[in-house]
DNA sequence: CTAAATTTTTAGACATGTCTAAACTTTTTT
DNA sequence: AAAAAAGTTTAGACATGTCTAAAAATTTAG
């Protein structure tokens, strides 16, 4: 039987491969989760021991087969509940993350089999991010981050890829949301921030929001 | 902060209460939660420490205000979730026990009160069980116990007292379900047993069943 | 290619919630 | 009212998951 813990650790474990290469570091764990590096290296040794994750002391860490299937099933589990808070509860997209981290949770495959039926099988969530089929397909789509578009490109904003409150309410302020389209106006070398137009309006963010902004150019 | 534990423990004590007068004693709850009397002295103590229960050793335990009032909401949250196990994702009522269970302790007002108003606040659950509204109040109703009838009554059957798989299963094959018309034909003095009809078809019951059984006369 | 800085692991402690076995109260029986 | 039975609590242990401080390994810099 695996525990809640186990579950975020995995979960952590995965999010980072997704976003970067080779075996994932301690203090990466560490920070995802938000725990110190020394409980992190005593779970991945249980973890191990449960055939979860592929571990060498110093050496970083990858999901097993298993590991990787259970870790795919709660951020499958994660998006449909988000889903459900947002198209049946009337939960605004920034509301849901920390609900959503309870509900991942819950045990009972026919639960999950019912209400990705109820929901019509969703390939995305409201924050635009692909939701993971029964067998463990991450659907793909062709988009790009918006800080890798270039001068006069025009595109939808297609997902994000960071949920967290104060992000999507900033996006929320600044008129984005799934669907906005934007034209990449002009991008500063000096700190990598860009202007863009939404609109008729003209705007300037920060590296740090473009980058969590997935771009379908038209 | 509540833990899953405590909640259950809460739980437990408030079940027990309805069913019977006067303190709890702590077999009952080792007996209802499913551990030994030991662990449930442990967990006492620690409940009467955060002023959720009146506790002497040896003397039995109760609700506070505010157990009581944590352990209403429990309640409340099981029963909303089954219905919309039932109502909205199909499950059969004998199958939702135990996603309610965990279901149940998830730490949101927010999405009580949505998932409410989404059911549009349901006064019973799919057993016809009162669901306690949002300040605490259980609907009441004024039924009786099948067992408790005299022979010749009529009755509707208005819910059921026991949220099990097998005796749930075992009333679905009696044909017996909420709203279902029954007469109660006879009662056996040796065991409490009873014969009624359901329908143009005659059953035989089981006290144990029956006591169960909450009907409404005509 | 050492030395310093960083990262990671181990050691030891603590909180929660569980258990069994033994001791202690209370209730029931005779 | 004493003895037996039943119910309850304490004592001591264990598993999980966390922490801080210190030690060890690895990486980076001079």
């Amino acid at each position: 039987m695996i525990t809640l813990a186990e579950e975020n650790y995995l979960k952590a474990i995965l999010s980072i491969s997704l976003n970067s290469d080779g075996k994932v570091s301690t203090n990466a764990i560490a920070g995802e989760i938000g725990t110190s590096a020394a409980s992190v290296s005593d779970m991945l040794k249980k973890l191990q021991d449960k055939k979860l994750v592929k571990y060498k002391r110093y050496k970083g860490v990858s999901l097993t087969k298993k590991g990787n299937s259970f870790a795919t099933s709660v951020i499958r589990k994660h998006r449909l509940w988000e889903t459900f808070l947002v198209n049946n509860l009337n939960f605004d997209w920034g509301e849901v993350h920390y609900v959503a981290e309870q509900l991942e949770h819950i045990k009972s495959e026919e639960l999950v089999d019912r209400l990705d039926a109820f929901l019509d099988c969703p390939k995305f969530d409201p924050h635009g991010e692909p939701i993971p089929t029964k067998d463990g397909k991450i659907p793909t789509t062709n988009t790009i981050p918006l800080n890798k578009l270039s001068e006069g490109t025009n595109g939808k904003v297609m997902g994000v890829t960071l949920d967290e409150k104060p992000f999507l309410d900033y996006l929320t302020k600044l008129n984005i949301s799934i669907g906005t389209e934007i034209k990449l106006l002009e991008k500063i070398s000096f700190d990598q921030s860009i202007s863009i137009k939404i609109g008729n309006t003209k705007q300037h963010i920060s590296n740090d929001v473009a980058k969590h902004l997935l771009i379908k150019t038209n």
